[in-house]
DNA sequence: TACCAGGAGAGCG
DNA sequence: CGCTCTCATGGT
């Protein structure tokens, strides 16, 4: 078996810059015409091709199943899309988003970036993730022309600190959550991996003991990094496009929106959550020049 | 400057 | 329940 530094994985309708921008993902970085990150502690660069994705890494590697599995370029979009509902918003949608794709993510640090994202822009989520993985995470192999980069802490290393340690990183209120969750999870008290082998009812009850994980937080650790894509968060976003698009002049209740989005979305309905979000944020931006998306 | 951001939890009636 | 308030910080 030989080791390599790039490979290319085989993919279409997949639109890089859109997966990894759309606010699933707070840690990836552009330049010029390429992404880097980091996935399972492994620095990996990634570039869009027309026929899939290119990437390399800092160490030889001798298979490249994290990498396809965290891009989830084995999933046919068509089959995805096929199965949203067929109606005016969803068409508008998926025009303007063709190619947005679902990350695989790793459940650690999908759920504690979804805590520190309350009430945050994703620029200033991205601020203190940074910060975060910075301070606490472990540098990994970089090639030598590139800066440093680091893993995203372990919940052991979190739960060894202090809440003013966390608040250094300008998680404000958010730092007790993420210091009880971390030592819960060290302690053996919860158990990421038991909770994607639940029913997603379950699963999303097992979240929600967790200090700081509600409703929104849990649907999203569920479909960003479990194997959960009926799960459909909703957040003021959301809940501000399904009534301008599926409610016009009318003005129902929240809780009458969220009955609807339970059930009327499908098996993907974590894909058409995605799509409907990136599409009124695209929208935004246009009406609003000033109200740039976080690069 | 004033407003608000991919919420959650506690305290009320 | 359903409503309101607070929490910390910074972008626009």
């Amino acid at each position: 078996m030989s080791l390599t530094h790039s490979v290319h994985l085989p993919a279409l309708d997949y639109d890089l810059a859109a997966t990894l921008t759309c606010g699933q993902a707070f840690r990836w970085q552009q330049r010029e015409e390429s992404w880097t990150g980091v996935i399972h502690g492994r620095w990996v660069r990634l570039r869009q091709h027309p026929d899939g994705i290119h990437a390399e890494t800092a160490a030889p590697a001798t298979n490249w199943k994290w990498l396809s599995h965290y891009l989830q370029t084995d999933v046919q979009l068509h089959s995805v899309l096929t199965t949203f509902p067929d109606d005016e918003p969803l068409r508008a949608a998926i025009t303007a988003c063709r190619g947005l794709r679902l990350l695989r993510q790793e459940p650690w640090e999908c759920l504690a970036s979804f805590i520190l994202s309350s009430t945050k822009q994703i620029v200033q989520i991205r601020q203190i993730i940074t910060a975060l993985c910075e301070r606490y995470g472990e540098p990994v192999a970089v090639p030598s022309d590139e800066p440093p980069a680091f893993s995203f802490p372990t919940p052991e290393r979190l739960a060894a600190l202090s809440e003013a340690d966390l608040r250094a990183c300008k998680m404000g209120f958010r730092a007790p959550y993420l210091l009880r969750t971390a030592r819960l999870i060290t302690e053996g008290k919860f158990d990421l991996n038991q909770v994607t082998q639940m029913p997603l009812v379950k699963a999303r009850e097992e979240y929600q003991k967790l200090p700081g994980v509600g409703a929104k937080i849990a649907d999203c650790a569920l479909l960003f990094s479990g194997n959960f894509p009926e799960a459909f968060p909703i957040d003021v976003w959301v809940l501000r496009a399904l009534r301008d698009l599926y409610f016009p002049r009318r003005r129902p209740k929240p809780a009458r929106i969220r009955r609807f989005a339970a059930t009327y979305f499908g098996p993907h309905a974590g894909y058409a959550q995605q799509y409907l979000f990136h599409y009124i944020r695209i929208q935004r931006s246009k009406e609003l020049p000033s109200a740039r998306l976080a690069a």
